[in-house]
DNA sequence: ATGGCTGAGCTACTCAGA
């Protein structure tokens, strides 16, 4: 089984990205962030035509999750959280794999910049929150995948330049701890899990050429409850969307499970 | 490098992203 977890940056401006990303990568299931649109407005019909259905959660302009799937998921929830301001940034489902009930949990955490406003509180807050909600989640099932942008430079390692990042809400020590707080409650990051030194990026921004140079981050990421480790294949990043017409500034995560 | 580039909503310009 192929899940892929993609931040496209407004669903409608990539349609075309997507649908060709789609017929190259021929994933079971695609975790979209930031589909930037409202349920109605969503491209329900394009991703059908490729044999997709679509679990939306969507909201105007900004922010908003969704599971585009070849197979039946279960329980879709939207209420994973309470957000305190209402954004549509995490939608949940079930599905069933070698007999292990399986949880999607795909995720879109806040930016959280500029650290020194209600934007930052605000983030700090969301993963506070969040991170209850896993440990609740938890003492249901313990086969649990979390998915999508997390906006959360793990390390040192995970950027291109560290020093101009700890002091940004991607970057700062209070953050990274609170993805270490959720690797503790006993999930692997399976990238670095499988590439245990490797520079690589998920992320470059639009500015100054950042693409070309490399000047990027890895803020996307699968994690996996420590159980179903023994299940990976394979885990890609593959840049090859980001070098495309009209991309995203993200580049999707491509696991291989059994 | 607190800049610069992109998308949405809207139709001039702001907000948000990371």
């Amino acid at each position: 089984m192929k899940i892929i977890s993609w931040n496209v940056n407004s669903v409608r401006a990539r349609i075309t990205n997507i649908l060709d990303y789609i017929k190259e990568a021929n994933p079971d299931i695609l975790l979209l962030q930031e589909i930037k649109t409202q349920d109605e407005n969503f491209p329900y019909e394009e991703f059908e035509n490729k044999g997709y259905q679509s679990y939306v959660y969507g909201q105007k302009s900004y922010n908003g999750v969704a599971i585009i799937s070849k197979i039946n998921i279960k329980n879709i929830d939207k209420s994973f959280i309470k957000d305190e301001l209402n954004h549509s940034r995490i939608i949940t489902g079930e599905i069933k794999l070698n007999k292990k009930k399986i949880e999607l949990i795909n995720i879109y955490v806040p930016n959280g910049n500029p650290i020194d406003t209600e934007k930052y509180t605000y983030k700090k807050n969301w993963l506070k929150k969040f991170i209850l909600s896993i440990k609740k989640k938890l003492s249901e099932n313990s086969n649990l995948l979390i998915a999508g942008d997390f906006n959360i430079i793990p390390e040192e390692v995970d950027v291109y330049d560290f020093k101009r990042y700890e002091n940004d809400a991607l970057g700062k020590l209070e953050i990274r701890k609170k993805f270490r707080e959720l690797l503790n409650l006993g999930f692997q990051d399976v990238y670095r899990v499988l590439n245990k030194n490797k520079q690589e990026y998920t992320f470059w921004d639009y500015f100054a050429g950042s693409w070309q140079k490399n000047y990027g981050m890895r803020i996307d990421h699968f994690l996996l409850s420590s159980n179903l480790i023994e299940n990976i294949k394979s885990i890609n990043i593959n840049k090859k969307p980001r070098s495309k017409i009209k991309p995203s500034d993200h580049t999707p995560i491509e696991l291989l499970i059994n």
